[in-house]
Parts: structure tokens; C-alpha cells; sequence
DNA sequence: TATTGTTATACTCTATAACTATA
DNA sequence: TATAGTTATAGAGTATAACAATA
């Protein structure tokens, strides 16, 4: 993962102009730097994710939980079934409409999530840090801008 | 792919603030958009890449061009595998050293590069558009130092 | 012994299709 | 008929291990 070549700035002038690619290196510099930080936890990035839309507001099935990561219904199936086995959520069937599985976080599940984002949140200020504060905010919402333009389905 | 559901502007408020979430996000949709931007030079933006790699110095080895995308020489034989499968690419033994394949773009190769980067630079222009010329610098400057700071092997 | 290219293999992430139970 | 959850399956993308040719 890397130009341990020769003439690697030659290559970072080529590559450093293409969004693609660093867009891609950025997030796996990243996943290098949070994977650690939430390992203690058990978790990756995806399943904290679910529990934070899970610990947000009233309570979810799994598809609200899914069209809110923008994940499909097929990967929230196995995102519960890992959490679930972690006693960290637990599926229990709705009464309104016995279709939909509502997921909880657990006790455990609580702290967890709160624990675990509050190492999240510092993994990502010191990735962030060689930016500057004033940066660092630019780049978050200049991403939520992209992420939010186009086409919304 | 999008919280369609209900209340969006909270799960906004709670993704947006996740670096993780906005790289993955601004990736698929600048996927969407660049895609169909190179589809009409049969190419992805990964092969288009290599293309750019390798007409960008001196011939390079397969080894020598993976290491400068950051993929591993067993991704890169299926690189050039197709690159070489759509006349874009030929490989040749290098005579100094035959353990070695250098690979070099044909005439095709060279024509498809220069159209097809021409088309990507539009294609993330357009989709920078949003951010404006100054914000859109920016965001790719913080990108470059967030992708050359921590671990370099 | 080490390196380059290659193949085979496996693992992750993701999506599609089809089934079930409910509505 | 349509929706929610599930399963099976398949497709990318990537990495590891082992082999042949060469150094």
C-alpha cells in the first residue's frame, strides 16, 4: 500500500489530482487508524454506525435502520444477526405489524455504543489533526455537501 | 441508497458528523457520476489509473505499477490482463532483467488515456461544481495531506 | 535465497432473486 | 398485491499461499 519505489512524488503529483483515488486511500488510512481504536469494543465501523441510528431517536425496524445507513435490507439481516450475537441489540417482532422486526440496543448495547463512539470521535480528531481545527471542519462539510447534491433517491 | 424514509434531517445531523460514513458516501456518489462518464472508453476509473501510471514516466514493470497505485501484484495481473485484453496495454520480458514484464501502452492505449482523463476531470469538475472552485481546492489539498501523513511503509 | 509473474483460493462487502409470513 | 425479514447465491475487490522462471 504504498510508492516505497522510486520517484514517489512524481506519482503523488499524478494520483493527488484524482478525487477517486483519494477519496479511496483517505477512507483506508482511516479504517487503519479507527479500526484499532474500536477493536477493544468488539465492533467495526459499520456495526457502531447501526447502533448510533439505533440509540438516535424512537425506536427502528430493520429496513428504517437499513434506508437510514443506505445499506439494503439483506445486509441489516446480518449487521443484527452480529450485533444481536454480541447481546448488543435484540430483535423483537412489532405489534402494530408482525412483518417488521423492531431492533433495540440492549443494556449492554447502550454502553457500548457510548463508549465506543466516544473512541470513534477521537480516532477521527487525530486522523483529522495535521489539518488544523479550521481544516478539518472545511473537509467535513465540504464531504456533507457531496454526499447530499445529486440525485436523492 | 438514502434515507427516503422519514425523518432524514436527524440521521443527517447524526452520519454527517461520521468521516467514515462521508468518504464512503462521496465515494458511491462520485462513482455514479464518473462511472457513465468513462463508460464510453470501456474503462473504469481503476484501470484508467493504471493507464495513467503508465504513460506517465519511463516504462514500468507490473510490480513497479502496482506499487505506485497501492494494489498488490496479484491484482495487478488482472489489470493488465483486461487492459491488455482491450488492445490498451501490451507486456514485453524486460531483456535486463526476465523476471520481469514491462508493460506499455499501445497507440489505442495512449488515445483511450489522454480521452478518457479528459472525461474524468470533467466528470469531477461537475461533481465538485457544488463546493465551488475555492472549496473544492481545498478539499483536495486536505485529501492529499490526509492520504501522505501517518504510516508510510 | 530472493524476486516477478502467475494461479488458485478465500474472505469481505454488496446486491439480486426467491421464499415466508404478514398486511 | 405489496411489504418485511430471511436465505441462497453471485459478483466485485482484495489478499494469502504456492508454484515456475529467473536473478
Amino acid at each position: 500500500m504504498a510508492e516505497s519505489d522510486d520517484d514517489g512524488a512524481a506519482v503523488e503529483e499524478l494520483l493527488g489530482t484524482r478525487l477517486g483515488y483519494l477519496l479511496k486511500h483517505t477512507q483506508l488510512r482511516l479504517a487503519e487508524h479507527a479500526g484499532p481504536a474500536l477493536a477493544p469494543f468488539g465492533l467495526d465501523a459499520r456495526e457502531l454506525a447501526v447502533l448510533a441510528v439505533l440509540a438516535a431517536g424512537r425506536p427502528l425496524s430493520q429496513l428504517e435502520a437499513a434506508r437510514r445507513l443506505g445499506v439494503d435490507r439483506t445486509t441489516m439481516v446480518a449487521l443484527v444477526d452480529a450485533l444481536e450475537g454480541k447481546g448488543l441489540v435484540e430483535r423483537r417482532r412489532s405489534e402494530e405489524d408482525r412483518r417488521r422486526n423492531v431492533v433495540e440496543l440492549t443494556e449492554g448495547g447502550r454502553r457500548v455504543r457510548a463508549d465506543a463512539e466516544d473512541a470513534r470521535e477521537a480516532a477521527e480528531r487525530e486522523f483529522l489533526a495535521p489539518l488544523g481545527a479550521k481544516d478539518a471542519a472545511r473537509l467535513m462539510q465540504a464531504l456533507r455537501v457531496l454526499t447530499r447534491t445529486p440525485n436523492r433517491p
